[in-house]
RNA sequence: GGGCGAUUAGCUCAAUUGGCUAGAGCACUUGCCUUACAAGCAAGGGGUCAUAGGUUCGAGUCCUAUAUCGCCCA
């Protein structure tokens, strides 16, 4: 068996295969069970166009830990996946492929488009998905869902007309932000606003009664004074307020423009007074309402001029504001002009500058969603991890204006909305009306937009459950357990599931809501396709596996704090993962027997160094399963780390080794293999969420190593795969804090003779001699160690006693009330063993005096809790005797 | 302009309710190819906890300012 196993980790061996095992045996499958625990997390839909990145690298595994674990530890954990339309995305890259056989979708019609985008669908639609499972992902993929599919659509059109019938979506006429070149409009969260150094143009406005009196207004886009109706001051600013009412002439146009008063107009920004463009500018459209000016809009959709611009009919917006600009120039009606940082809305999906457009849209109505979703989070139905981000939640939930949701585009779910030729009522029914429902005529036509994505994506975890059918998945696993997602779509998704999940299903869609942090490169950016400074998780999983790029990930993220990420990163996990390989590989050479024979272990027979590590572990299975519950799974991962590294490996599997090498019994052997079993199986459990390839690998060799060689683990192997194996539970008779302190001794007596053997350069294959000296009222029990410390020590013989006097050329370590010396006759440098004691004089003398100066502070003896005082009286007492040591010592060298 | 976060070792980050001499990983120094592992072992060095005040017996931790960086919203 052993020499199956080469020296180094070699995770391409084992990931596939495991991956293909797991999905077979339908470990990932849930079915409701109502006599067992749902646990459930619906993924965060990626984008059907997506290729993995970092982001959602970090995103699934945070899932597949959680999932895993609760699965382990006995709920029906259910995972739901799928991936998301898309809309605007997918529409784009479908286009940009028939761009390149010069065919437009215009030409081609809407059903053939849609054709085309579902045969891109199905052919490059999976890429994400296997990606996912490259990682590691427990998605319960006979599940998997799409926001397109036929009973997703049915949700969509169900609360679509639901919400309608309730008033809650309605369609009007309004500004909203429009991309010009998605030709589409957007949703207020879909703009990203990025600041721009820009100029402010001081324009003159002549008075029409008296041409060489004029107002000069300031504006940032100057190209939309064509649409001036107005111009607005405030009230109260005392420069204007006998010239509201006059009227003056739009320069270029000749427009009469009224002055107006409104209280809306900042009387600092610019002159004072401003230009009101209802078409044009969502604060301008709400003054335009209040004085009923009617807007006049002079851009096309696609953000060419239109006929009401005059001259500058059919040209870009942006070379309008030019070529205006010489115009104005020319005619001299510019002031000034000042350069000025302002804020400017691109679109989320090509980042084309965003116009405010005044279009006929569909729209939700949020105030009541929104309140229903804050009241739901103040009664707590509803907790986030990090805290604060419920803050920023509810902040955008009390300041939510309404949600267009209708999109130009081709590719979604079109709007269930029928318009009658005859009567021109609005029909919206969950199917396609025979007849008006008003006037009864036969000629409808139904509504050419399709629905926001993430309308749809609001509904997934219900919709994905099998709503609006009342079916047995809805009623076990909703509400959902956990939702993990990063905070850039708290708004465009959580907060709407929360919306979406009350008014349909009146129960929230999850209790949990952990926010994870940003991977940054290593300069502290976002990694981004433009400026290719992105790492490939599939390429690193090539590289390193997917074990260590989960484990290296999961160790950088600190809750809710963003991570720097860099390739190097990966070697940490890679490292730990062939650690454990190695312990294994130690571990199944040592269970090996010719004719091993069956014992049944009593816990009489456990060793001290059984008993501790196992008492270490029992702790490190309370705190693993604490910081899980807790969310914290870098501290979870670390602490088992540590426990395997440092304790395990480091020491037990070192001290063990004599039992193995030279038993005192076969029966000793067979306990302490029993223990190196056990102890490693349960690790195995622990690690299992975090890197779940090489855990299952190593556990199967074990269980096979373990059956043949007849060992009786304490807790069994059942399941036939670890990832279904049940999670280790603490146990109160492994609790042993008198063999956890002794060991803290007894390595501080091993790194104090190995620090003598370092700094007097001597060998590691010299054997010496030791003699442990221990003070009067010194309690320790280190007889009973002496081979554990002989052999950790490599040291050959060994005196251990109480105030045994130092001999003469030697070298002396003071731990607290133990001295151990090290004879080194001929071997010892008296000047360097001198500086080397100094040296520690120091350092004893400078704490002594941190010590001594709080407890001569009457006030901390008299108001610091009692153990304090009693820990700081009990530390000088230690450090007065240390320093006398050594003073001793000292004063033997000479 | 409003809100949030960050500032701790050369780098990336920890540090429970304020309480032993502030810890890891990487990097560094020294010695080891010791039959689980050189992707390793052993022993080390390295910190005015951004700055200034304050509260407290006691502050990296709490409070108030300031500075720098980042994110979100308007």
């Amino acid at each position: 068996m052993e020499t199956k196993l080469p020296t180094q980790y070699n995770p391409k061996e084992t990931e596939d295969k495991w991956y293909r095992l797991w999905e077979e045996k339908g470990f990932f499958h849930s079915v409701p069970d109502p006599s067992k625990q749902p646990y459930t997390i619906v993924i965060p839909p990626p984008n059907v166009t997506g290729a993995l990145h970092m982001g959602h690298a970090l995103n699934n595994i945070i899932q597949d830990i959680l999932i895993r674990w609760r699965r382990m530890q006995g709920y029906n954990a259910l995972w739901m996946p799928g991936t998301d339309h898309a809309g605007i995305a997918t529409q784009n890259v479908v286009e940009r492929e028939l761009a390149t056989k010069h065919v437009k979708r215009e030409h081609m019609g809407r059903e053939r488009f849609i054709e085309e985008v579902w045969k891109w669908k199905n052919q490059y639609g999976s890429t994400i998905i296997t990606q996912l499972k490259k990682l590691g992902s427990s998605c319960d993929w006979v599940r998997e869902r799409f926001t397109m599919d036929e009973g997703l659509s049915v949700a969509v059109k169900e609360t679509f007309v639901r919400l309608f019938e309730r008033g809650l979506i309605y369609k009007g006429k309004y500004i909203i932000n429009w991309c010009p070149r998605c030709c589409t409009a957007l949703a207020d969260d879909e703009v990203e606003h990025e600041e721009h150094e820009g100029h402010l143009w001081h324009i003159k406005y002549p008075f029409k009664d008296a041409p060489h009196l004029f107002v000069v207004v300031a504006t940032t886009r100057p190209e939309t004074m064509l649409g001036d109706v107005a111009v607005a001051v405030n009230p109260k600013d005392e420069r204007y307020q006998d010239m509201i009412g006059e009227i003056l002439t739009l320069p270029i146009v000749g427009r009469e423009l009224p002055i107006i008063a409104d209280d809306f107009v900042d009387p600092s920004f610019g002159t004072g007074a401003v230009k009101v463009t209802p078409a044009h500018d969502p604060n301008d459209f709400e003054i335009g309402k209040r004085h009923n000016l009617t807007p006049i809009s002079v851009m096309l959709d696609n953000g060419t001029m239109n006929a009401q611009a005059g001259d500058y009919e059919g040209m870009d917006r942006f070379e309008c504001r030019e070529a205006l600009v010489e115009e104005l120039k020319l005619k001299k009606y510019i002031e000034l002009v000042t350069p000025h940082k302002y804020s400017i809305g691109h679109c989320y999906r090509c980042h084309t500058v965003i116009e405010p457009y005044i279009s006929n849209q569909w729209f939700v109505k949020m105030r009541p969603l929104a309140d229903a979703a804050i009241q739901a989070t103040h009664k707590k139905s509803i907790t986030f991890f990090p805290e604060r981000w419920e803050k920023v939640y509810l902040s955008w939930l009390e300041n939510v204006r309404d949600w267009c949701i209708s999109r130009q585009i081709w590719w979604g779910h079109r709007i269930p909305a029928w318009y009658c030729q005859e009567c021109g009522a609005i029909n919206v029914a969950r199917d396609v009306p025979k007849k008006c429902s008003k006037c009864n005529s036969k000629t409808l036509k139904q509504d050419e937009d399709v629905l926001d994505t993430w309308f749809s994506s609001a509904l997934w975890p219900f919709s994905t459950m099998g709503w609006p059918k009342e079916t047995p998945e809805l009623k076990y696993y909703y509400p959902t357990s956990t939702l993990v997602t990063d905070r850039g779509i708290i708004y465009f998704w959580v907060a709407r599931m929360v919306m979406m999940g009350l008014e349909m299903m009146q129960e929230v869609p999850f209790s949990n809501v952990y926010i994870h942090g940003t991977i940054l490169d290593e300069q502290g950016r976002k990694m981004s396709k433009s400026l290719g400074n992105g790492i490939d998780p599939l390429l690193m999983i090539d590289q390193y596996g997917a074990d260590a790029v989960r484990f290296s990930i999961i160790v950088l993220t600190t809750e809710g704090q963003d991570i720097k990420l860099s390739e190097s990163k990966f070697e940490m996990g890679r490292n730990f993962t062939n650690k454990l390989w190695n312990a294994a590989r130690f571990i199944m050479m040592n269970l090996e027997e010719e004719h091993p024979k069956e014992i049944k272990l009593g816990t009489t027979d456990y060793q001290f160094e059984d008993r501790w590590i196992l008492s270490r572990l029992n702790a490190t299975i309370e705190s693993c399963t604490a910081y899980l519950e807790q969310f914290k799974f870098n501290e979870a991962a670390m602490r088992v780390y540590d426990f395997t590294w440092h304790s395990f490996c480091d020491w037990y599997l070192e001290i063990v080794k004599m039992r193995l090498y030279e038993p005192v019994s076969p029966r000793d052997k067979k306990v302490a293999q029993t223990v190196l079993a056990d102890a490693f199986n349960q690790i195995l459990h622990l690690l299992h969420p975090f890197v779940p390839f090489i855990t299952e690998e190593l556990w199967q060799n074990l269980k096979n190593v373990v059956s043949e060689n007849k060992i009786t683990m304490q807790d069994g192997m059942r399941c036939e795969s670890l990832i279904c194996d049940p999670w280790p539970k603490t146990n109160k008779i492994y609790e042993n804090h008198a063999a956890e302190k002794t060991m803290v001794i007894l390595q501080d007596v091993i790194r104090a003779i190995r620090n003598i053997r370092s700094k007097m350069n001597i060998k590691e294959k010299q054997k010496l001699n030791a003699i442990i000296s221990i003070s009067e009222d010194g309690e320790y029990d280190l007889k009973n160690h002496s081979c554990l410390l002989k052999r950790m020590a490599n040291v050959e013989h060994l005196e251990i006693g109480k105030s045994l006097a130092k001999p003469a050329n030697s070298a002396c370590e003071v731990i607290g009330q133990i001295q151990a010396f090290v004879p080194l006759a001929g071997i010892i440098d008296p000047i360097a063993e001198k500086e080397r004691q100094s040296k520690n004089l120091k350092q004893l003398e400078d704490h002594l005096k941190v010590v001594q100066s709080k407890l001569q502070n009457d006030n901390f003896v008299a108001r610091a809790p009692a153990h304090v005082v009693a820990m700081e009286q009990n530390r000088e007492k230690e450090l007065l005797e240390q320093i006398e040591k050594i003073k001793f010592i000292l004063n033997d060298l000479g």
